[in-house]
DNA sequence: AGCTGTGAAAAGCTTCACAGCG
DNA sequence: CGCTGTGAAGCTTTTCACAGCT
């Protein structure tokens, strides 16, 4: 019953990519009391063009208002359910070492959406410790914190070489989305979501850039800067 | 003289994104002592194609051999020169709270191309701690830091408030390329490269694929997970 | 015989520009 | 009149499939 006319359930990754960011821009008008945007607006703050943002935001629904704008609240709501964040999603994070803490102390899980359910370490002598006040539990406890049935998303931010091994006990229990920090590509089975965020492969493509912009053949400026 | 005949300085955006992971899987295939790759074992480890991974090194040049595969180790001389890392990039890390502390901490900068040079922090009770031997200089010690003809990159780990003034320091001080992993979008003029890893972001997409893996139009077990 | 390098086709994404609605 | 929503055009990226080299 009112089988939801949401249009058709194609949502480029492109688009999705960049939903959450005119989320976080819709968070900020919200916090000023601002009731209604144009997409020339919404769209600079969250810096992209306001063609690709209508484009995009089309994919959802028609949710503007001709000749007036978008009302915040409203668009709000349709990207966060667009995006399923009408529930909280339990997050597990894996490796207590300082981006393990740094990430279950970060306000990014505040964002609504993800409540970190528990943290695990391999390590006996940190297991028991407190982090934002939430226990360091031991490996084992994974198997019980994963119910089967329900969805849960698992956070690697163990040492490189730890990754794989952490990554394949996460799918045993049942885990089948992981966003992945440490500096391994890993493997996981088909039917498994996987992301990566990696340092050094972000300061690489920065320096990709910033090496275009001397632009010039001069390859010598390159050896006489090392230092 | 013999000019390099690195053939058109025109690399694709997509494929400069993927060349560090080449270079990682590479890095491990030399750690075995592995001499030579093809490009299906090389693209398994990467996690693309093999198709994705010719295209992407034709762009670089002709490194392969036929019938046989790539060398190991002059492939990953051609990437690291490509992408610019035949020197040390200097790397200016700006927040010490949990987050920088465990970049500054991080393996990724021992990745051979980036050097920590200094770590700052507005708040005057932490200038002079060290963190990894590195002490913590207050933002005035940014001016002194930038030498303006030499690139430098700058690392935005501060909380989402301050992100947008450090920004604007950085930018002022002569920083042409920002890593920002403050939970907020920030401007940059024309000319500076803006890269922004983001750990709500990165939720969210994986909420979205488990979302949609759910797939049915049951919207009931949505509220009930909830918890 | 085997694997790379690459044109050509297909798919996906962005930009344009304007019809259509409030 | 102003701003959204969207076909159509243009551009980028991926995939295919095989010619060409060792």
């Amino acid at each position: 019953m009112s089988v939801d006319q949401a249009a058709k359930r194609e949502i480029p990754d492109a688009t999705v990519a960049r939903l959450p960011g005119y989320l976080r821009a819709l968070g900020q008008l919200t916090a000023q009391d601002v009731q209604s945007v144009s997409s020339e607006e919404l769209a600079h703050s969250a810096g992209v063009s306001s063609a690709k943002l209508r484009k995009d935001l089309s994919h959802l629904g028609s949710y503007g208002v001709r000749g007036v704008g978008y009302d915040v609240a409203h668009l709000t709501y349709q990207i966060s359910r667009a995006l399923g964040l009408t529930h909280d999603w339990p997050v597990i994070i894996v490796g207590m070492g300082n981006l393990g803490r740094a990430l279950a102390s970060y306000g990014g899980f505040a964002t609504k959406g993800f409540k970190v359910v528990a943290l695990l370490d391999r390590d006996e002598g940190i297991v028991g410790d407190s982090v934002d006040e939430l226990a360091i539990q031991p490996m084992e406890a994974l198997t019980s914190l994963v119910v089967p049935g329900e969805a849960c998303i698992g956070v690697i931010a163990t040492p490189a070489a730890s990754a794989q091994a952490v990554a394949d006990l996460l799918v045993a229990a049942g885990v089948s989305s992981i966003l992945n920090f440490a500096a391994m590509a890993i493997q996981v089975p088909e039917g498994v979501h996987m992301r990566k965020v990696d340092l050094s492969t972000e300061l690489q493509i920065l320096a990709f850039h910033e090496q275009q912009r001397v632009g010039g053949s001069d390859e010598l400026l390159d050896e006489a800067a090392g230092r």
